[in-house]
RNA sequence: UGACCCAUGGUGUAAUGGUAACACAGCAGAUUUUGGUUCUGUCGUUCAAGGUUCGAAUCCUUGUGGGUCAACCA
């Protein structure tokens, strides 16, 4: 356990929590130990990744430490394979545990400690069926009532749960609860489940166990086993709070204390698991992974960077407020990220082509094209240029608005790196479509400037026809069409919110260099959005996930028109 | 009709009894071989009513509004 010590302060005010460690600090108290603690049921999503970046940045500001614990007490739920994946995707977001842990491997000790508990006559074994506990714990406004068997001596209480840790019992026969008060007015502390008897194999534990300890039970002692000093979970566990220095104190174990911060959500999506599981068991989207999904793996195959994401968790704070965050500042946050470290590629999205009339026929040059503006390190590359390009539809209008600084008929535009180009001749296909364009180039225009000087304001991106490589492009938009999904009108379901445009994918020309292309790299492509490799991508069959696209202030001003 | 938590621009988050600020979003402009980036400017905020105080976003009271809790889930 090391010593507190201010590391790396950022420029930012504290947040409450921070507040009460360097309150603590100032009165000599000189640890910090957090821990990330989920339930191996399901894959993380961006609102865990708050938790994380929150208690392992706790542990690194503080010079403490963070764990990372399997909240693992409930077997029928779950599996390796989601701790296996909260593996990966906490170490993807940057951090490294101090001590991989499962409550799991403290079942002995708090089954001793429910012995102890039972000896003071603080727990008590309950033969009453689930209804019968359901109905005599009351409601939030009426209180509950002792059960029949609350009063068991301590030797036939001792026995019982004995037995039932000898797997006398069939499922729900009984339970051990907590001696409290069934009139208590937080309905958690009307003597709590301590204990059930489930006959059901557990990922670590096998058969080895048949009675599992309840959340409460398990979670402040396994906090106190670990030494936890600062104990950070969500504001629905507020009530908890009471109960679970109950256990502590009855018990006299190291006093770990639980903070509760206000949860993540993120406008146009939803952080329930269950819905989510929905969304993947009904097909509507391919996988956890989907990269529509608010999962850390969906982001990471969309291809946000953990900067961007760490950024993310660090601009929206943590306070006590229920919040919504605005979709738009975790785009900020990739944008800000990727715009810094993403080489520039060209790619276009709806080719249309253009044959250089008085360019050479068969010639082909390489034109030097910068890799990132923002990044003299990372260098330039060589880029075919050739008689006949294709040039992106969106980039050409036969009859174009006032302010359109692209190409159309008798108009000059920049060439991305290379040349400048007019428009001569279009030629249309028989629905009246331009399918073809005849420019002609200023041969003395190459890289910049003009052979008089002239100013062309209008700068486009392209691929040379004959060098450049298909792709599948898939464009990504919110999964729902509703900012607060979770928000339903009379009669309608979260799914009735889905976008059916969620994902458009289309084949695109991209520039050849962008063969080599793997997963993990991202990509600006010029003009349009940041890109990366799909997973699903191969060569001679590539394919490209849009990130994000860049900020489009023409198409908010083509829009308002 | 209980206990607990919360209430500051459109969205978040600060201000810790002493000039309500920062970010995102929006708007306007400058720069730009990306209508990107960058830079500048700008719009706009303390739930209400009382009280304490020289002074209240902050403390007190009462409301109002929102949230959590009645799984042998976590």
């Amino acid at each position: 356990m090391s010593e507190v010590t201010k590391t790396d302060a950022p420029a930012r005010p504290l947040n409450f929590i921070e507040e009460i460690i360097e309150e603590a600090i100032a009165r000599g108290e000189t640890r910090v130990h957090t821990r990330f603690p989920p339930e191996p049921n399901g894959y993380l999503h961006i609102g865990h990744a708050k938790s994380i970046c929150l208690n392992f940045g706790l542990a690194k500001r503080y010079g403490g430490l963070c764990n990372l614990r399997f909240d693992d007490t409930n077997p029928v739920k779950e599996d390796v394979e989601y701790v296996d994946s909260i593996k990966e995707d906490v170490r993807w977001l940057g951090f490294e545990w101090a001590g991989e842990y499962y409550a799991s491997d403290y079942f002995e000790q708090l089954y001793q400690w429910a012995e102890q508990l039972i000896t003071k006559g603080k727990a008590y074994v309950d033969d009453q069926t689930q209804e019968q506990i359901r109905t005599s714990r009351g409601t939030v406004t009426v209180p509950g009532t002792n059960s029949p068997w609350r009063d068991r001596t301590v030797d036939e209480n001792l026995d019982l749960f004995r037995r039932m840790r000898a797997g006398e019992f069939a499922d729900g026969d009984k339970v051990l609860r907590a001696k409290i008060d069934m009139a208590h007015p937080n309905m958690l502390m009307r003597d709590p489940i301590m204990y059930r008897i489930l006959h059901s194999e557990h990922h670590r534990t096998g058969d080895k166990w048949c009675i599992y300890p309840m959340y409460d039970y398990a979670h402040g002692e396994s906090d106190s086993i670990e030494r936890i000093t600062h104990s950070v979970c969500t504001l629905e566990f507020d009530v908890h709070r009471p109960l679970y220095d109950w256990f502590i104190a009855e018990l006299g174990i190291f006093p770990s204390h639980q903070y509760e911060f206000a949860r993540l959500n993120l406008t146009y999506t939803m952080m329930s698991k269950r819905k989510l599981l929905q969304l993947v068991q009904e097909k509507v989207v391919g996988g956890w992974d989907d990269p529509r999904m608010p999962t850390i793996c969906g982001l990471r195959r969309k291809g946000y960077t953990p900067a961007a994401v760490r950024a993310f968790a660090d601009r929206v704070g943590v306070a006590k407020r229920d919040n919504v965050i605005d979709l738009g500042l975790l785009e900020f946050c990739v944008r800000e990220d990727l715009n810094k470290v993403a080489e520039r590629r060209m790619a276009v999205v709806d080719p249309l082509k253009v044959v250089i009339t008085n360019y050479p026929e068969n010639a082909t040059e390489n034109i030097t094209c910068v890799n990132n503006p923002e990044d003299e390190a990372a260098g330039v590359r060589k880029v075919p240029f050739s008689r006949e390009i294709y040039i992106d539809r969106s980039d050409f209008m036969v009859d174009p608005p006032k302010k359109y600084y692209r190409l159309s008929p008798g108009a000059e535009v920049r060439l991305r790196y290379a040349y400048l180009i007019r428009c001569e001749e279009v030629i249309y296909d028989s629905a009246g479509q331009p399918i073809e364009l005849r420019c002609t180039y200023d041969p003395e225009s190459k890289g910049g400037g003009s052979s008089d000087g002239r100013k062309v304001k209008g700068v486009i991106h392209w691929v040379s026809a004959p060098h450049a490589i298909e792709a599948e492009l898939r464009l990504y938009d919110t999964l729902f069409t509703r900012e607060n999904p979770d928000d339903v009108e009379e009669g309608k379901t979260f799914t009735d919110y889905l976008n059916p445009d969620s994902m458009v994918a289309v084949r695109a020309l991209i520039e050849p260099s962008l063969a080599s292309a793997t997963v993990g790299q991202s990509f600006q492509f010029e003009r349009v959005g940041y890109f990366t490799p799909d997973p699903d991508s191969r060569p001679g069959a590539l394919v490209f996930n849009r990130t994000v696209g860049l900020k489009d202030s023409w198409g908010k001003i083509a829009a308002k028109e």
